[in-house]
DNA sequence: GTCTATAGATCGATAGAC
DNA sequence: GTCTATCGATCTATAGAC
């Protein structure tokens, strides 16, 4: 209820989102996060008693996020080309946004390190992102949009692993490395190069 | 010179990269490499003198590796086929050893927390590894057993992004998830789906 | 080459004052 | 809600015996 606490959880929210996406789970402290917050790091227990507490409420925090943006790009009544460009537009400014990474990518690459309860929540990440993926595919192939060879489910896979990669990769070779997949992606679907990849 | 250290450094740059592939280099220790080799941590600054040492000679080695992978497929005076496949097989042998996943994946997903003096290393191994598959799609494209749009640079990242995400996800989709990506990859190259994909 | 001993830092976590 | 104080574990690293 109290107005700086509350603020305080959002704050620790958002750094450690900002942190797993930079430096991962694993690199991640409490004491980074006090830090940045001008706290001290047992603060950070009373609003999540466990490192592993605060990295579900991440998890959840970035599937209800998701499930948030998904459900407007519905209401707005998107066609299957704007929904895609706008999934892949959080790509492109994840990683114009201090090179983060995709958080599926860096969770999933350290799944073997992290907490047994985090696994499955991950997977559900996982799987949230891949059943919009692939209902847009279908879609976009029912109504003439997309045209692609192979099973909406693969394609719907090779995207955002593709994303994945090219995202954690760019930091390696730059922005131009991400754009190329960019582009790779819309050529596989049969979409033009024009401005369909979104620009900003 | 000594058999037993030599033996020594070797088991720890395998132990190394172990668990570099499966947990990630932040969640690598020097306390787990010696668990697993049945000495104690302080033995292996003999060897590596830093934690940061260990990491750069474990780059060398990935690079090493794959140089010489390189080489011998060129020897072998492999098909533009077979030289992706035996590519991919790399990838799909990671993956059922232990759910391992790519070294440039894990470590450029991790590049934010690594120490400065890796950076350009990382960075050098998937220079290395796009130079390769991006020569290997023009070759492909010239002698007509690959038909692919866009340019081979730009397909080459997109494939080994692609790959990279893929090892990373099927973690927690399973193989199935992996072999999809692979399916596509082949397609997108206007590759039949027969044993290319090659198995085992 | 590997050991014991030890240092110093950082980590996640708890107790209890305020 | 945040603090100080403190704990035990783990981590990288060094010194010196064997």
């Amino acid at each position: 209820m109290n107005q700086r606490g509350t603020d305080t959880r959002e704050q620790i929210l958002k750094m450690g989102s900002h942190l797993v996406q930079t430096r991962g789970y694993s690199a991640m402290s409490f004491g980074q996060i006090a830090e940045a917050l001008a706290i001290k790091p047992p603060a950070i227990h009373y609003h999540f008693p466990s490192k592993t507490d605060l990295g579900l409420a991440l998890v959840e925090r970035y599937r209800g996020r998701y499930r948030r943006w998904i459900d407007e790009a519905a209401d707005q009544g998107l066609s299957v080309q704007d929904s895609l460009a706008g999934y892949i537009r959080i790509a492109s400014r994840f990683h114009d946004d201090g090179h983060k990474v995709c958080p599926v990518g860096i969770l999933t690459a350290e799944l073997l390190a992290l907490p047994d309860v985090l696994v499955p929540e991950v997977r559900a990440m996982t799987d949230d992102l891949l059943t919009w993926l692939t209902a847009q595919l279908s879609r976009g192939r029912s109504d003439g949009s997309l045209q692609f060879k192979g099973a909406p489910v693969d394609v719907a896979l090779s995207i955002s692993a593709a994303l994945q990669g090219a995202l954690q990769m760019s930091r390696a070779m730059g922005r131009e490395a991400f754009d190329a997949v960019v582009r790779q992606i819309w050529l596989g679907l049969g979409v033009g190069t024009d401005d369909s990849a979104g620009h900003v």
